[in-house]
DNA sequence: AATGAATGAGTTTTCATTCAT
DNA sequence: GATGAATGAAAACTCATTCAT
């Protein structure tokens, strides 16, 4: 309806939340991984607006009407992809042990990790960007995500912390300042790399190309803390 | 025809290109300046899937036909508009003179108009965002746009080199690695800003917030080449 | 989208308003008589939840988009197919001259006149059906309806005032009562044919049990108000 | 299937017809009756096509399947609310006793009874509308109810005649318009009372308003058989 | 008897594009 | 050059029904 509004008729959406262990439908968690599986690639290929739902449909295996029954729209799929790919980054930056670590070896292991996560999964710089042309709007949407907040904000603080009372690090260095450039410097090869590429006429993708890229990244980051 | 392979029947369209003085028609001239303005909006705002030929008319002040009347289809507006961005940023960056000054400032200066553009570009922003998300389908497709490689690399490179000279910079560094850089880290805070903003809770796109991102850009880059 | 409120895109519908005369299109105008007319005979059919949009599209000779084009959604167009047989239900009564007729004349001819567009107006009697099965949901939403009360309580009214000073009509005949159950009279007749014809297993719907349901109807309504 | 005409191919199907005592399974009574309770809370509610099957398995706490199994289809659900309904309204009806009653009465109670039918089984009034928007294609096909003949009009005849001996009622009242005036002015108060109050703009269906109603339409019935 | 999962065939709606004037 | 009207092809979404357990 286009006129006004109505009182939309619950629809009933059997999805099973993956924390439940419904025993009785291992079967059922299958056909929905199936699905998140074929929709991270229709979306992360194609966008929202691109991504066709026959398409994903088809691709995985099921029947178009099973998205339909276990996440109720195109929308809601994407949601449901959008989160999983947040979360399984969340969950990486979270399981990076760095505390044990030289301050400065610290610094750039997490560099190198932020690059190679982007490096390993292409997909997920992909859903953030069309998340990032539709304004955010899920993501904003999702309670589940809002809370997610970046965890290495305090681990990068932690570290900063450590590296200055060992003089290695420089004071007065902005943590999210900081995060925010090694996001921007990892993120930017990947997810501009189509549109440099062409510009510059040879493939900033392959492996050789992607060490140098990693190499300076880690270097900019360094010089920028480091005492003198 | 809508998604299909197409063997695009040669079609008779009018645009004038914009270097040829059409006198007879400074008012076609106006119509199509009238149906890029609305488009880049449009396709700013939605990509190119997501935008909608419907709205373009309506927000143009003129009728779909005409669209079709002077760029033939959808997908050839989209490229003229991504053209006409693409070629205005390159343009820009030409008209910098960054020669006479010191090496350092002239850095400085290179950092603050990357980032600065953007700031004042945001439709260029998500145009490139779009087309990277396409693969940058269209900028490929362009002849004229593959041809304009940026011209900012050769500037680069006499800066460090002037500045090397003046024991000012550090020698070795890597023009084109420097130039992904100085982007990242400008394109990177408008980009992503919508998701940034929705998990760190907090308005990224305020003047003060982007005063601090700018000075921490110029830092980071300027401690890279700096000698010690 | 289920999930969220969605700003909806404000949809272009290009409805001419059937009292604005816009000489530009008198052949838009017969487009959409056309699919109102075919929509007037599948709804009336079917009710809202049966009617095929496919099966207006096909019968009035028209594209299917061309009913999104005029009319937005298929129950936008049901509203103007229920607004257009009900203002000309009323349109009807108001041409209804009564007044320098004799009180009891007027009284037998307003019932006879009731029964009588019941019978020659079908399908009016099918969409208030279907209507009162939707618990009256789109009269109630349109304005335009709403406001269009039943101007024959008036009529009644001075009706009855007359015949009473003439002594034909008993005092204390409540006009919107004697409205209902005239209206009752006439609508049964044909809202409940079918099942009715069943039941008794005869054909209730020929001219000649039409015209003895007919002559009942007026003498029950007559004995109720006249004096004795 | 949906709309398509069908071949049946004849499935079985395990209603145990009411009637018969099944001892082995209370449970499956129950279970039936489970799902007709829902299932005519939504045909009244929706009508045949507006009904949903999942809705009614939902509502009744059942699963979808049960539905097929007890009543093969959709369709024949509804056939089976239906004939429950209508034969709950002739039972009511033959248990009213109205023999030993003063005639003029014995019509009044009659009238009451069955404008009260209506009040207190609105299901029955928009099961009843429904189907005679199908043209009661239902009703005509279950030789069960079309055998069912409204028994009143034999109660009628009698009253009417014991009535014309006492000198109470007139001669040659026809007793089958008779009934359909009763029937029609009990019925429209509850079928058509969304229209009407939305077009009057008040609430009719309060027991104020159904009480005026009611005493109306006893009056008119009697007006009209009384002797003067 | 009962259940959750799956399916195929619709059904409404959208959208780029073309026609006629 | 410009406009409103029209179209076909696809897109999202729905629903009665059946399968497998």
């Amino acid at each position: 309806m286009r006129t006004a509004a109505k009182a939309k008729p619950k629809k009933i959406i059997k999805k099973t939340l993956s924390g439940a262990p419904d025993m009785r439908s291992r079967r059922s968690e299958q056909t929905q991984q199936q699905i998140l599986a074929a929709a991270e690639v229709e979306f992360a290929e194609k966008g929202l607006a691109g991504a066709r739902v026959d398409v994903i449909a088809e691709e995985s295996g099921l029947n178009k009407q099973m998205i339909y029954y276990y996440y109720g729209s195109k929308e809601d799929l994407y949601l449901a992809v959008l989160e999983r790919a947040y979360t399984a980054m969340r969950q990486s930056e979270r399981e990076l042990n760095l505390v044990d670590i030289e301050p400065l070896d610290a610094i750039r292991k997490l560099v190198e990790f932020k690059f190679d996560y982007y490096a390993q999964n292409p997909r997920t710089i992909r859903l953030l960007a069309a998340e990032n042309m539709q304004n955010a709007e899920f993501l904003t949407k999702s309670t589940r995500l809002r809370e997610m907040h970046a965890s290495l904000i305090d681990v990068l603080q932690a570290i900063l912390k450590a590296g200055e009372k060992k003089k290695l690090i420089r004071a007065g260095v902005d943590p999210v300042q900081l995060y925010f450039s090694i996001a921007a410097l990892s993120y930017f090869s990947f997810s501009n790399a189509p549109t440099l590429s062409a510009v510059f006429g040879r493939d900033l993708s392959n492996s050789h190309e992607l060490k140098k890229r990693r190499a300076h990244a880690v270097e900019i980051v360094l010089d920028h803390i480091r005492v003198r």
